[in-house]
DNA sequence: CGATCAATAATGTATAGATAAAAAAGCTGG
DNA sequence: CCAGCTTTTTTATCTATACATTATTGATCG
């Protein structure tokens, strides 16, 4: 037997008490909207000071499981739903989680002149950028057309960097700090430069993933990928946060 | 003037050293793999405690934006990309967003007798659902078929609620609360069924979102949503959580 | 009866100190 | 020069205490 599951787990004692307290909410033990024992009588409850308690109470807190209010107490929180902690894979990895072999190729790498698009009622000036159209393969067959814009301004050492061998992500997520992310997905119909280059046929249905980052005001990069609809998606899992 | 930047807001101590330390890192000052002053150091920096400027630190390293050693100190974090804080609004916001009107319409209500799903390896088990189709309109045409299964063993509640007029949804959401989530998001081609209810042409491309929820063990619900392809998309927003 | 004001109970913040643990840095003996 | 030990730096945890903040409770007064 592979003893994976080593029951009470947590080394500390903040964490022992934070892990229980968290264990009765999600088995259903305590509902939401139930009132939790007070600091005071916890502290009795573990033998151990209002601080510790305290520490373990504030971080339930800090991730939304708990309400606590001075005075009133702390009480389980109404599930909130609608956010928790997100992961994508990357492609690389999620193409060889599947047992394929990778492989990358850039089919285009220009400098394109400043531009403006227009979000909404404001204009936004983009800077000199760097363009770089690449497919990826698993097993030999395409699954992705990626076509990224990235802005010198905003990352200089974009310049330099050599994208016939590294795909631009993985090097931008390892040397640029960003603050922001927004992804649009849909469906779209191949077109015939997409189909040709995803060995598909006209209309086949892909999956578009456009990105765009920033870091405060400045955008950094946007992203818009292609994928053969029928050998790829996204899963993406995700729960009470930590 | 809206006085739109109260500049240093944080009302408390330790707040205020997080919030510092947060915007020089964001704002680029600080580049992943710095070093960051030692606990000592920035003790005597805000003179304050110790304890306080390690509850700063704590929060921060909780979030993942710093990495903290004994002995080696703390440093900037590298970006982790591909894990944030995910918002997706629901689908009756998502229209209405549009300035569309959102129209709700149930084509099927029945008891579904336990059944077995093979996940990989293991079998698992799962017991009595209510099975609820509807389809979701934007003005009038549908945008959104969805098939969804509610196991009536987890979410005892569910087989008296009415969904005629109410989605299922948002039902769940503000009734039962749960601990994980996965969703499958994919484009596919419209399938004879799916075309009728969509109003397009077999072979359109959809976009898929398969979402499962558990508590624990246990899964509550699976649901199967297709969307018009050329009228709907997702977006997710998101950046270094809180 | 109802509004106002004071007491109280709960969490939030902060301090000062003690001890533990981990990992780097330095030092030894071969 | 390298292996293995010791020292030291730095974060991690915990205690005990103090005061601040805030919403409720309850009492007082009109």
């Amino acid at each position: 037997m592979h003893d994976h599951a080593p029951d009470t787990r947590p080394a500390t004692l903040h964490a022992r008490i934070r892990a229980e307290v968290e264990a009765r909410i999600l088995s259903g033990e305590l509902k939401p909207g139930d009132r939790l024992p007070t600091e005071t009588e916890m502290m009795a409850r573990y033998s151990c000071s209002r601080m510790t308690v305290n520490k373990a109470m504030a971080s339930l807190a800090a991730t939304g499981l708990i309400i606590r209010n001075r005075r009133a107490g702390t009480s389980v929180a109404r599930p909130k739903m609608h956010a928790g902690v997100l992961t994508i894979p990357d492609i690389r990895a999620n193409i060889e989680a599947r047992g394929a072999r990778y492989g990358y190729q850039a089919v285009l790498d220009e400098l394109r002149p400043p531009c403006c698009v227009h979000l909404g009622s404001e204009g936004h000036h983009l800077g000199q950028s760097r363009f770089v159209r690449s497919i990826h393969h698993a097993d030999d067959s395409p699954v992705l057309i990626e076509d990224r814009h990235i802005f010198l301004d905003a990352v200089p050492g974009a310049a330099e960097a050599d994208f016939r061998t590294e795909p631009p992500g993985p090097w931008l997520l390892g040397h640029v700090p960003w603050t922001e992310a927004e992804h649009r997905i849909a469906a779209i119909a191949a077109d015939p430069l997409t189909a040709r280059c995803l060995e598909i046929s006209i209309g086949m249905p892909c999956l578009l993933v456009e990105r765009r980052t920033w870091r405060g005001d400045e955008t950094l990069t946007i992203a818009k990928q292609v994928f053969r609809g029928d050998s790829f998606d996204l899963t993406a899992r995700f729960g009470p946060s930590s």
